[in-house]
RNA sequence: GCUUCGAUAGCUCAGCCUGGUAGAGCGUUACCUUGGUAAGGUAAAGGUCGCGGGUUCGGAUCCCGCUCGAAGCUCCA
């Protein structure tokens, strides 16, 4: 922020007409103020409410000096060229005017051109110039995250009979995993310090890599690692929309000083990706919600059609998280994320429509390899909600069938009066979120979306923000951790079939029954089963050793004696997951392998099926 | 953002303390090998030791600054 102030005998202005569409709504008209301190203000770029209060104090000082008791704050655009977005500006200069202490503090309207006279007296100290940089350990905390951190809250562990136990109470010997969550929660205690085990393996299983050329926290996907992903976002959608979601898709970035992303916008400014375009200051979209409220705001929505559900897998979007926070999969700056939002007429139907997303996103879970026995679920409310809805809370613990975390606030803060998440624990004792629903009251009247009710009222719809499955990459993370929790056990770390990139290896013991592999090879890829051939020149061992560490599921080892059978015949199938070597027909397997993967989305190889064909991606 | 640690071959790392010809394993390439269920053999290619400065006859190595990365902290709408 630059300001320059003026000692002087009269100031004169008057507004004449608006200048930006974020100027004030006021009636244009002429003051004169006398004996004042001209402040003339440019609030920049990063100037937040602490730049407003140390401003405020420089002031202070100055008017002091001067035995000046009269205040003028006059916005002055021109005085930089790196000035902030209009509406930070306006909340920066409005929070100046309140912390004034001079009963006499005038204010010229923002936003708009002015014609203006004014005389400055003539001593040494009449004219300065103060720059004032905001200061504390993130300059542009708002002032919505500073009082977040002042919130109370009290900690519950509920039990599936209903039972409250204050957290210090209870005793968690059997639950080891909602202690660590419970821990990292309201402690704010955090695990060990070893290096998460899912970062080698994404790396070593050429699923995902760090882009060094991009920003920290954008990764880049090999051919194997976009394989599950997509694999992983086509099963989300596909279940989203089984629900009932109707799918769109929705700009990645929105201007800040649009009426509705304001409030929205400001609440974390030091945390979005900002683009300058044509004078116009853009934001990247850190979740689904704004592009789906927009598209509901503009739709004729009558009580009939409620509950409805808009549906978006957002690839991608932005968080930009402090440097120190970024960690492999777990947390990004640019992450895909599934989102799906039910406008609801009422909170009866919000609680009913809870209900049917708690199970979908426990059935996604399920579903995707990731069992209740390695997540933990927190519900956080606030206390009228509580007191009014308690079997909601009750409903939700007995589907879990696993005491819970219960986090209860005094008042509502955010705009949901409750959430609800499940909480992925890591074998380094790190509590990390996957899906998560809220009710949102506040956003319906925020955003103008409106739907008519029975008689005939327009009324704002109560909005339920559902994803099943959380970000797609942290999915990908608890995958990995599932993986190394099992080797950690002693056990061989594996995929869910249907997501492994290569599920059956052919491999030839002999340049003589190339010929038979490819032809199996081609007739299963043809039935859907993904399956590839290691016809390297190296050892029959090598490739079955370099097999398990790919995890492939099925190995096949095809000599001369299976190319004399054929197709028909029974083939030597090492079967990893079982542990042992099974003879068995091709048609079996593939009937197997395509029961066990029934109703999951299917891709075929993203690689050359010849191993010699494929570049070394990692070690 | 703060603290700590790190940056040497495509990858993982040794060498640095105690300055004197740039190392290993894996991978890659070529040749040999034709192997029946977790590493067959031989050889070759491959490096501006992150960048800049200083000390020194001489710096991957010691000193200073910078850049980038990781972990922890804070944080996670």
């Amino acid at each position: 922020m630059r300001i320059l102030h003026l000692h002087c005998d009269h100031v004169e202005f008057t507004p004449t007409k608006k200048e930006i569409p974020a100027a004030e709504d006021i009636a244009p008209e002429t003051v004169r103020v006398e004996e004042v301190l001209a402040a003339f203000i440019a609030v920049e770029k990063g100037d937040d409410d602490t730049v407003a209060s140390k401003a405020m104090f420089q002031i202070g000082n100055v008017m002091e000096r001067l035995g000046c008791t009269r205040l003028l704050l006059y916005p002055y655009a021109h005085l930089s060229a790196d000035l902030a977005p209009a509406r930070i500006a306006l909340d920066i200069l409005t929070a100046m005017q309140q912390q004034s202490k001079y009963s006499e503090t005038y204010r010229s309207a923002f936003g708009w051109t002015k014609s203006y006279a004014i005389h400055v007296k003539g001593h040494p100290l009449a004219e300065g110039l103060k720059i004032v940089r905001s200061g504390g350990k993130d300059g542009s905390e708002s002032d919505a995250l500073s009082a977040e951190s002042k919130i109370v809250s009290y900690w519950y562990i509920m039990t599936p009979d209903g039972t409250m136990t204050p957290l210090k109470d209870y005793n968690f010997t059997k639950n080891q995993s909602l202690e660590v969550l419970a821990r990292y929660e309201s402690a704010k205690k955090r695990g060990g310090d070893d290096r998460p085990p899912h970062v080698a393996l994404m790396k070593r299983l050429a699923i995902a890599d760090y882009e060094p050329a991009s920003d920290q926290g954008n990764m880049r996907f090999y051919p194997n690692g976009r394989l599950i992903k997509s694999l992983i976002e086509r099963y989300v959608t596909k279940s989203v929309r089984e629900y009932g979601g109707f799918e769109v898709e929705t700009p990645i970035m929105y201007d800040s000083d649009h009426p509705s992303m304001i409030k929205y916008f400001n609440r974390f400014p030091a945390r979005q990706y900002s683009i300058d375009s044509e004078g116009r200051q853009l934001f990247l979209r850190f979740a689904a919600c704004f592009g789906q409220f927009l598209i509901a705001h503009d739709f004729q929505m009558s009580y009939k059609n409620l509950p409805y559900k808009l549906y978006e897998l957002t690839r991608y979007s932005f968080r930009r998280e402090q440097s120190g926070e970024l960690a492999g999969l777990r947390r990004l700056r640019a992450f895909t994320m599934p989102d799906c939002h039910a406008f609801c007429a009422n909170m009866s139907q919000a609680i009913s429509e809870l209900d049917v997303r708690f199970n979908l996103s426990k059935d996604v879970l399920h579903e995707m390899g990731i069992e209740q026995d390695r997540y933990e679920v927190a519900v956080r409310l606030t206390e009228d909600f509580y007191n009014e809805n308690k079997d909601v809370v009750l409903n939700l613990v007995r589907q879990h069938n696993k005491p819970i975390l219960v986090e209860m606030w005094k008042e509502r803060f955010f705009y949901f009066v409750l959430k609800w998440e499940f909480n992925y624990i890591d074998s380094v004792g790190r509590a990390t979120s996957l899906s998560t629903d809220q009710i949102d009251v506040e956003n319906g009247d925020h955003f103008g979306i409106e739907f008519v009710d029975s008689n005939n009222k327009p009324q704002n719809p109560i909005i339920l923000h559902n994803s099943p499955s959380g970000a797609i990459e942290r999915v990908i993370y608890a995958l990995l951790e599932n993986a190394s929790h099992k080797l950690k056990k002693g056990e061989k770390p594996t995929f869910p079939l249907w997501l492994c990139p290569t599920q059956v290896r052919i491999v030839p013991v002999h340049d003589d029954t190339i010929p038979f592999a490819t032809k199996l090879a081609s007739y299963m890829n043809r039935r859907m089963v993904r399956t590839d051939i290691d016809e390297r020149n190296e050892s029959l061992g090598k490739r079955v050793r370099e097999a398990e560490k790919e995890w492939i599921p099925y190995i096949i080892v095809v000599g001369s004696k299976e190319a004399a059978n054929g197709l028909d015949g029974e083939l030597s199938v090492r079967d990893r997951r079982g542990g042992s070597i099974i003879n068995i027909t091709i048609e079996q397997l593939i009937s197997d392998i395509r029961e066990e993967v029934r109703g999951k989305p299917w891709a075929m190889l993203n690689q050359p099926g010849l191993l010699s064909k494929r570049p070394q991606i990692m070690v």
